[in-house]
Parts: structure tokens; C-alpha cells; sequence
DNA sequence: ATGAAAGCGCTAACAG
DNA sequence: CTGTTAGCGCTTTCAT
């Protein structure tokens, strides 16, 4: 907790360096334009100064401030179960610093946030935001485009309003959960369930639509809600298991839930994988390789994701700043999964 | 992606309410000394342009950022393995809210990034740092201290340097330990084993010591250095078992390897707690409550750690700029830890 | 290629 | 109590 000294300004070290404010402001800049002895001179009293460019008078000017805002909705959710949140801001970070840009968390506990997560977005504090909206019915991704801040989203947003120029990096939530089934299905198991996400949130509803895509006519009665968690996947295990005794596979919407029915059936007694075979998603490594037995499941990249994301929002603020129409505007993109066999199917 | 409008200034709020700039920064920022009719017309004014101040201008003269940064170090170990880093966060997050701060975070990927992370800090680009330095030979908090910067530690810090005026919160590792080994030693358990976690760290060294609190002259080959990762409560235990077939209890530095240790006593026909008793540390939920059988462990609580962190360096800057020697310069805190009994032990 | 000068939007004395 | 004024440190025309 030591107090801050006063720190050298660009006039400190023009006059060190016996030139201009401007010429050393152009040196800081990249020195373009300035011949090679100045530019010596100037870095040589950069240095000697230890000058750091003061950020808000620079973007008091320039009206940049190469700072971007990470957005996460209601943490209590997902984000806080899983390392989840964590990797997709490494991905942002990594990728935001080899640009040279700060990160703003903007953590929102419910409602009342939104309101100043809105206000400061309006603020023009950054230059553009990342936002992970996770409930359909949130209304965060209106209030950003009224906010008018150049957004990419993670996850596809479920959205009622204009959808021309939205945004978004997601897993092949669809894909990833046909692979799953199909999977299962080239076992040989017939009688596959499925135990879905919270069906407030996109990349459950993907999931579901994934599995339905592959079992076109299965039993509804082989499709039970539940929730991410691993208790909502006991619950939904169970109701499985009193409707469809017959049941041989089970494709839960993710790990957590995965490990929750596993643990069920183990207690009814079915092997797994030999009575039931089980596959989740994410292959969040902590939750999948400590089941028992460990889970064959869906792994999306998501460092990628978050690293993606902030890639897309960057070359959109480059665009804006060139104001050019070519090289259009970034579009959406959905990365790929892929099968993660261990022991459980 | 949609490009940003131009904002309306205090110049032009102060036009449409028919006051001077200055009238209008005094009712923005509080109203003290304004008249009410005039504080309303303002306001109204305010509301009206939907006028919200230029961060970048006001920090330019009042020299402050309303921004603290969070840096933690090397994600890539423990953080990114568990719900910690993003409990903690959502602590000072809230912490941070609550006083009208935004929240930088600083990942650090390796040396490279300590000079980065050094010059952003020294750049005065915030009031403040929230530092999580994981290793012992972390060359960041010296860096830091250089940089001048207020600063909490988020753990305790092992530090060879000048130790006056260093702030860090904690947990109370070493008595957590102490009530895990007494609650093992309660149960009857004589013969008990400590898998340390990465030595490297303070709070596996603060465990390792609360062990031998309680284990005064516990036979050395009762310990065996693990890392904190499943895999190395495996190896750890394979160890111990071989060294000592006779222990009857395991104290594991976390969560994560007390699930390695119990996946490996499963597969050496010892039952738990029966024949060995389990202990692990961090209840950390989505493992503990997932092991076979579920884990006894020491909790943390690791929200109010990060709360406190934010608390503490806020109460710290208010200090620094009331320039009073009075209500002393806030010093470090050590959070208590709770047994949670669970089927294990 | 370099320098001089004019602000960016705001706060903080200082007058009145 | 309210308005006037002088910058905060930097970039950016515009001259030279």
C-alpha cells in the first residue's frame, strides 16, 4: 500500500531530448516520419524518465481507449461451476493483449445491474464489448444495441429483435450433440435418452435439436428436462428410469449432469457402459475424468472461443476506424467439437 | 456491431439547462453547494441528452481512474482447475460495484507478461491492484511494489523483500489443516498421512505445517509431496500406500487430489472411511460432492476473500486521499475455515 | 521532417 | 451560491 510518485509527462521528455512535444508524441507512436537521431534521442530519454503515456489524456483526443468490456450475465448460473468462464477469458485475454487492449469485467448479479452495465457501456468507456448472455430472456443484448457499442456474443443469443448485424461465436452445440447420439448409436444402443440443459439457454435448445436430429422419431418419453447441475441429472435419471426401464444409452446435455445420472445408475444397478451407455458436454476435464468410469463426451475449445471472440470484435473496430465497406463486416462462427471417447461409452 | 454516436458534453448539458460548465460538474458529481431549482433543471437537462461524463477527461485533472486492476498470475496452474479464480472475482467484483470501480483484470501468461503487467501498472492507468502471485519465486509482487501502486495480495505472499505495508488476505490454511488432522485424529485415526499440495505455493506450505501441528512427531514417511491436481493425489497415494500399508487416515492439501487418493484407495480394495478416513481441503463443491464417497473436507470461503481484498484497498485509496495518519493503513486479514463433514471421514 | 498552437471534456481554484 | 478561468497531458492540423 505505498503512495504513487508524480510521473514524467511527454513535456519532460521533449525537453530532455531537446525537441517538441509533438515530435516525441510521434516517436511514442511508432515514429513514423521522424528521423533516425531524433528518434534515438527521444527513446534514449524515454527511457531514462521511465515515461508511460498518460492513457486518458491520449484518449481524451483520440477517443480510443483500447480497452474492451467482458460482460457475464448472472454469474450464479453456469459461469460459476465450471472452469468454463475462466478458460473463455484466458482465450479473450491472450488475444486482447496481443493487440494492446485492456479488459474490462463487468460481472451483472441480476436485474439491477443492468441498468449500470448499460450506462457505462453508454459511456463510452470502451471501445467495444464481449457479452455472454446466458438466458433467453435477458434482456442485456437489447440494451447493448441501444448502447450502440460494436458487440461480438458468446453464445448464440436468442434474439426476438433485429438480428442484422448480430455477432456471435458458439460451439456447434447441434453438431456436437448428433455425434453424441450417433455414437451411441453405432454401438448398437436403440433405446438412447436424453437429459437436456436448462432449455432457457441456446446451447441447450441446440443440443436437444442435435439429439432430435439423429433419433427423428424417438420415444418422448426418452426426453427429460433438467437443469446443467448434477442433482438436476439424478432427478432426471430417475425419471428415466421409472418411465423406460428398457432405456441403453443416455446422452446428458453436459458433464455435470452426466456425472449426476451416472452416479443414479450405478445405484439402480445398471453398468455402465455395458447395461447403459453414457456420453455428456464440454468435457470440462475435472467433472469428466473423475467419473465413474471416466465419460466419453463432447469437447468444445473454449479458449478458442473466447480467443475468436475478441479476434472478431478487433478486426470490427479496425474496420469502423478505416470506414471501409470492404473486407465486411465479421460475421458469426460456429467452431467445431469433437468426440471425447473414455470409458462410459 | 454498430459504430458509436457522438456524446453530448457538459457544455452542452449546461447550454440546455442555462448554467455555467461548472454548475453542472458540481450537480453531477453530488450537488453539494447548488440550489435546488437549479440542481433540477440540471438533472432534467441531464436526463434529457442522456449526458454521461468522459471518464477520460475527468481522470486527466482529478487524477483518479475509479478502476483497480486484478492480476492474477499464471493461470494455467491452479486457477484455471477449479471455481476459485471465478468465486473470487465475483467477490471483489461486487466489492467493486458497490463503490463505482471498474475492475481491469491482468492475466499473465509466463515471465513475458510480468513486464507488460509491470508498465501498465506503473502507467497509473489505475488506482490500485488486487494481486494473486501463486509461486514462490513470483518475481510480480517485487515488480509491483516498484510500480508504486496500492496493492492487496490475495494470499498470503512469500516474500524475501521488505515486508512493511504489504496487505494480503487469506485463509486460514494452517488451522484449517490443524482442524482437518484433529477431526481425523478424533475419529480414532492414529496412523495419518498429509499429501501436500505444490510446495511452491504458501498455502501448501501453511497445510503441510498445520499437519505437523497436530502430527508432532508423525512418522516422516507419512508425507509425500503431491501438486494439487488429481493426478498427483494418484502417485501421492500409490506412494503412501506402499511405504505405509498400515495408515488408517489421509489429509489431502485439496480437493482434487483427496479425489485422485480416493480413486486410488477404491482401486486397492480399501474402504473409506472404514479403513481409511479421507480429508481434503477447498471444498471445492462440484468435486467434493461428486467423489465416491462424498468428501469431508475444510471449507474456504472464497467470495468473501475477494470481497475483502477490494474492501480492504478501497478503504487503503480513501486513506491516501484524505491524507490522514489516523484509522491506519489497513493491514492483512486471515479468513477462518469451516469442517464440512461429509461421507469420508 | 519538425515545431507551434489549438483543443479534447472536465474539475478546481478563484472571483463575484 | 454561481460563473470565469486556467489547465490536466496528449494528439493533430498547419506552418515552416
Amino acid at each position: 500500500m505505498t503512495a504513487t510518485a508524480p510521473r514524467p509527462t511527454l513535456e519532460a521528455v521533449a525537453a530532455r531530448a531537446g525537441v517538441s512535444r509533438a515530435t516525441v508524441s510521434r516517436v511514442v507512436n511508432g515514429g513514423d516520419g521522424v528521423r533516425e537521431p531524433l528518434v534515438e534521442r527521444v527513446r534514449k530519454a524515454v527511457e531514462e524518465l521511465g515515461y508511460v503515456p498518460n492513457q486518458a489524456a491520449r484518449s481524451l483526443v483520440t477517443r480510443r481507449h483500447d480497452a474492451i468490456a467482458v460482460v457475464v450475465a448472472e454469474p450464479e448460473t453456469r459461469v460459476f461451476a465450471d472452469p468454463f468462464f475462466a478458460l473463455q477469458l484466458r482465450g479473450i485475454s491472450k488475444e486482447l493483449t496481443a493487440h494492446d487492449n485492456q479488459l474490462v469485467l463487468l460481472l451483472t448479479e441480476g436485474r439491477d445491474d443492468h441498468a449500470r452495465v448499460g450506462r457505462y457501456l453508454a459511456g463510452g468507456h470502451v471501445d467495444g464489448a464481449l457479452v455472454f448472455s446466458l438466458h433467453l430472456d435477458d434482456p442485456l443484448p437489447e440494451l447493448i444495441q441501444r448502447a450502440g457499442v460494436p458487440t461480438v456474443f458468446g453464445g448464440r443469443p436468442d434474439w426476438s429483435g433485429d438480428r442484422r448485424g448480430v455477432v456471435y461465436v458458439d460451439s456447434d452445440n447441434r453438431g456436437g450433440a448428433r455425434d453424441a447420439v450417433r455414437h451411441l448409436a453405432g454401438l448398437g444402443r436403440t433405446r438412447i435418452a436424453h437429459i437436456t440443459g436448462a432449455l432457457d439457454q441456446t446451447s441447450a435448445v441446440d443440443r436437444l435439436d442435435g439429439y432430435r436430429d439423429v433419433m427423428v422419431d424417438a420415444d418422448p418419453r426418452l426426453i427429460v428436462e433438467g437443469d446443467f447441475t448434477p442433482a438436476g441429472g439424478e432427478r432426471a435419471m430417475r425419471e428415466l428410469l421409472a418411465r423406460c426401464p428398457d432405456l441403453d444409452a443416455v446422452f446428458a446435455a453436459n458433464d455435470l449432469s452426466a456425472a449426476g445420472a451416472l452416479r443414479v445408475l450405478r445405484e439402480a444397478g445398471r453398468r455402465v457402459p455395458d447395461d447403459v451407455a453414457v456420453v455428456g458436454f464440454d468435457d470440462m476435464l475435472p467433472v469428466a475424468e473423475q467419473t465413474e468410469p471416466s465419460l466419453t463426451t463432447i469437447r468444445q475449445d473454449i479458449e478458442e472461443m473466447g480467443r475468436l471472440m475478441a479476434r472478431l470484435l478487433l478486426r470490427g473496430l479496425e474496420r469502423d476506424a478505416a470506414e471501409l465497406g470492404i473486407g465486411a463486416a465479421p460475421s458469426s462462427v460456429v467452431l467445431p467439437t469433437t468426440l471425447v471417447r473414455r470409458a462410459s461409452a
